[in-house]
DNA sequence: CAGTCATTCAATCATTTTATTGAATAAGAT
DNA sequence: ATCTTATTCAATAAAATGATTGAATGACTG
């Protein structure tokens, strides 16, 4: 760890954070967390890794200083250790995007055409929520809906959608969002949507960063 | 590469980006990319790398977007694609600055005490470069200087320092910058002022950030 | 206190990454 | 053309990382 060049162990450390990063199930991870806090069981079976395993990433990011927990009962509960990790998913993800072909690929191949799906910003949806013009939707499941959503929001997990279509108004227009920006929640339930002849957006991004952005959550009592 | 899962297939193209960011070697070498356009045979030799193992770093980092080159002639010139690389080191460096003990731990030791080092922010400097109250001091190579610089800058190497006291104005506070955040030289060329009692500070961070503020800067005609 | 459950630890194996070496290219220079 | 120089490539050896397994820990429950 202790190099003799003073400058090398500097960017020794830095190196640790960006290699805590450096893994697409830690990723996966961390996009679970931007949510809020999670026991090591739910997160393992989100992610569909074994227990052992998401310990062991958890417990890596939480040397590198990614994420805290604290230990309630039988049950360990990480969370991000602030909102500077949302910054930094984000400048990775900006350069991602930008300049790796194989991105474009991807996000292509599964979200089809994707500027079809051209989102709503956060300013905008503020704005049009605050005179009633539009219903606010959140397709996230329930348990993460009630640990904080938008204002107003109503929780329509995707399973239930399409039994629930009866419930919208078809005057209005339509914003789903979920988790974040590469949440595939919310692209589906707009692609169900006009399908249905509705006219509806995703929201751009996703909760975390809607938190982070200072703008009103909402939490059900316990 | 093509997981089954799309989402994870995502997160796995982000997780490259950050792979080629996780390494201390090839930090150092953005370090000085930052500056401008550089050899391979350069980077280095500032890196104290081998050319073959420079140069792999190198083609990794263009793989995963960081970087760009070109050739002419004999050399090739190594790039940052833009400026977003800077956002992400710094979001690294924030992280890293402020989670991770070990980090502290360098910083202090290396930089001695750090607070006694307080640096003036761009603005101020800004300001008060305008009004002539400041010395503004350059203590990168002359080479490093000549593709640009902060206006009305002086360059004088850290080596040179000592002999050319003389040429300061012992009413006047000297700014002095060079790199970046972790450069030493700037701490360096201060703590040296300060021993011959000249009043001196660090500019905030170094050059790179001075132009991506989109702060004037000054390159030498050709 | 024994039993149960959530999590962590330790050991192992497989995989990936890194550094080094020497040969291969590519572009002038002689 | 041949030589020189800058860079990249290919092969190898050394080191680090990741996943899996089963045992160990810590804390509640009956």
């Amino acid at each position: 760890m202790s190099t003799r060049n003073p400058k090398l162990a500097l960017f020794a450390q830095f190196a640790a954070v960006a290699k805590s990063l450096a893994h697409a199930h830690r990723l996966e991870l961390l996009e679970q967390l931007a949510q809020g806090e999670r026991s090591v069981e739910v997160l393992a079976d989100r992610t569909r890794l074994s227990i052992a395993n998401a310990s062991q990433h958890l417990q890596h990011m939480r040397r590198a200083g990614l994420v805290a927990n604290r230990r309630e009962g039988k049950f360990v509960y990480y969370r991000l250790i602030d909102d500077s990790i949302l910054d930094l998913m984000a400048a990775l993800r900006r350069i991602a995007e930008r300049n790796v072909a194989e991105v474009e690929r991807v996000i292509r191949s599964y979200f089809h055409n994707r500027d079809s799906l051209e989102p709503i910003s956060r300013a905008e949806l503020l704005q049009r929520s605050r005179t009633g013009e539009v219903t606010i939707l959140d397709v996230r499941p329930e348990d993460e809906f009630a640990l904080g959503h938008l204002p107003g929001a109503v929780n329509m997990p995707l399973r239930e959608l399409e039994k629930r279509l009866a419930e919208f108004d078809p005057a209005q227009e339509i914003v789903a969002y979920c988790r974040g920006p590469y949440c595939v929640l919310s692209y589906e339930a707009v692609a169900v949507l006009r399908a249905r002849g509705f006219k509806a957006r995703r929201l751009e991004d996703g909760l975390p960063e809607w938190r982070a952005a200072g703008l009103p959550v909402v939490t059900d009592a316990a």
